[in-house]
DNA sequence: AATGTCTGCAACCGCGCTTGT
DNA sequence: GACAAGCGCGGTTGCAGACAT
């Protein structure tokens, strides 16, 4: 449709942007397809609506994802797998977009690392058990002296990611039980990490709190009640575990 | 300084779902 | 129920700037 009409793309311009905050302010989200109409703009509808999502629409939140947005990223995808919209509903102010963009350079990019290759290589050798043992030791001797600098996080995210790997050796689309099976694995590394975040920041709090403001999502629960049984027997709560996993 | 490569991000595309006729 | 239009989502691409050689 589009296409035949000879829609503009690429870039958008400052005034086009404006032309098109004025429409929304005026009729407010939605009939995107009548943008065109009465703005003059020479976009289609679904460029419009794109723009607006992804950069226009007021509470955007610029900028670099906090630590504890990225935990957060972390944790929801390994539940929900890539439903990105969904993951951004539980980060106010950031888009599906921003979020894919982050999960694609931060994460799946380690996927060819030498430390996967290890881990690989280690997949066909030891159990699960054997594995979650293993990190469980480690995280309990020196590696919890590490500051939380750069090289550290890199690392972190590496063992995060390629525990994911070992959980989904076909990847793609595991099933649910695969997720909830996987996730007191998933766990280890979160639950030693040296530094997480300053749960006393006013950051932090606003941040918690906007999460309660949400539903929970689907599986996030079960995954708790695994961790509680198999990793922290003895917080019992969905609060502590949740506040342990994120935070801690 | 010039060139090549990598990275991050904005934007586009195709598909599927929903809604209206 | 069939069809078309609108919309939202996830995957992919293109490009500018950063970085490496």
């Amino acid at each position: 449709m589009g296409s035949e009409r000879g829609w503009k793309k690429g870039p958008w311009t400052h005034e086009e942007d404006k032309l098109l905050t004025e429409y929304v302010t005026l009729h407010g989200e939605g009939r995107w397809s009548s943008v065109a109409k009465f703005t003059g703009l020479n976009r289609s509808g679904k460029s419009c609506r794109l723009r607006w999502v992804n950069y226009l629409r007021p509470g955007l939140k610029k900028g670099q994802l906090t630590p504890l947005e990225e935990g957060i990223i972390f944790e929801l995808h390994a539940i929900l797998g890539n439903k990105w919209s969904t993951i951004a509903r539980y980060l106010p102010g950031r888009t599906d977009n921003e979020i894919k963009n982050y999960w694609r350079t931060h994460f799946k990019k380690k996927e060819d690392s030498k430390h996967n290759k290890k881990l690989k290589e280690r997949r066909s050798k030891v159990t699960k058990e054997q594995v979650i043992m293993e990190d469980t030791n480690k995280s309990n001797n020196n590696e919890n002296t590490k500051s939380y600098d750069d090289e550290t996080k890199e690392n972190y995210y590496n063992d995060q990611h390629n525990n994911m790997g070992f959980i989904y050796p076909n990847n793609n689309n595991p099933t649910m039980l695969e997720q909830q099976q996987s996730f007191p694995l998933m766990h280890q590394d979160y639950l030693s990490s040296p530094s997480w975040p300053d749960t006393t920041t006013a950051d932090y709090h606003a941040l918690w709190f906007s999460l309660w403001d949400f539903d929970v999502p689907q599986g996030f629960e079960e995954h708790v009640n695994n961790l509680t049984k198999y990793v922290l027997p003895n917080q019992a709560t969905f609060g502590d575990v949740f506040h342990n996993t994120f935070l801690v």
